[in-house]
DNA sequence: CGGTACATGTAATCTGTTACATGATTCA
DNA sequence: TGAATCATGTAACAGATTACATGTACCG
């Protein structure tokens, strides 16, 4: 139950659309807990009626009209209690250990195929959040306190990618030793 | 779909009670693939009536009878050919990164804490993991090629590990500059 | 006497994914 | 002309979590 918390916090600096917030969570917040629109409509309505956020309809012309989401007083205050309660990481669900404690008892080629697909993801990965540090987190001791907790969120991704390149490399090596 | 492939997985090199494959999803390949006993009932039910398990019934005294599963070959074709599918990771959901985006509007101590409480988690897993490399890993370089790949799983988990705990020393140095 | 281990399940609910549905505007 | 962007949703299904349910044996 934090799909909600997350919405809250991305409309803690503007308001948004349904829209706009299923674009958010494909960068940014979206980096670390993804939804897809569907969830996030479904979402919206319940934080809706719950009273956590507040509606404005604009009428658009050639456009569909837009409802346009803010956090409520009472948003912020779901917020506040939600931090305080314990945090809660469902460890990540990642079919390639699997194919890995497969190794030895199905073709070896294949594996190493998706170790070699899955590098190149981290490879994608690592040279688009550097290239975010680079574009706005530059010096980090500046960093106003709104932005540091993204900043080290963005770091602590940046360090999982470099991690995981290099455990890559490893992987590759050792499992050429294995016989087809 | 990877839970039952997880299961005849874990069928590999041993035939497994229900009981005693969600205790293997708690340990080994459990730590980067979690169930719960009810799952893997349920998906059990399913792999037999597909064909990929046999069950053999093993009446007891004192306790409820056990239902014994084993891989049959059809079981075995099933891993061959998921093997050669794409690879999916559903990017892991994080409720901390959730709350290192409300740092600068919600009690910084609260973050402070969470971030704590996680090294700790991280540590303790450091330290199981190194536990398990020392008692069966000792020198990777004469592991038989069916240890190759449980192997380098656990090494993954070992440098993520150590990653997320310099990582949250890191974000401790940080948090502590935001003004309460 | 209380807790843990063994051993199996059902039912309800909550989350997440996939597919379907609509429709104008802008850009190549 | 066709794809992408804006903008909203419904419906069905799959997967995961929580709660409930039962019952013996063994250890301290």
């Amino acid at each position: 139950m934090s799909l909600p918390h997350a919405i809250l916090t991305a409309l803690l600096d503007e308001d948004l659309t349904g829209y706009a917030l299923a674009k958010q969570f494909d960068v940014s917040l979206g980096f670390f807990w993804q939804a897809s629109h569907q969830q996030i409509y479904r979402e919206l309505k319940g934080l809706h009626s719950m009273g956590g956020v507040n509606v404005l309809e604009v009428p658009q012309h050639g456009k569909p009209d837009k409802r346009v989401y803010s956090l409520t007083n009472q948003g912020r205050q779901m917020l506040d209690s939600w931090i305080t309660q314990s945090t809660r990481h469902r460890g990540a669900k990642d079919e390639l250990f699997i194919k890995l404690f497969n190794v030895g008892s199905v073709p070896i080629e294949q594996v190493t195929e998706a170790v070699k697909q899955r590098q190149i993801e981290h490879v994608r990965r690592l040279e688009l959040y550097r290239k975010i540090e680079a574009r706005s987190y530059a010096s980090p001791s500046t960093l106003p306190d709104r932005k540091k907790g993204v900043y080290l969120s963005l770091l602590a991704g940046i360090r999982q990618e470099q991690t995981a390149v290099t455990w890559c490399d490893d992987a590759l090596n050792l499992l050429a030793t294995v016989k087809p």
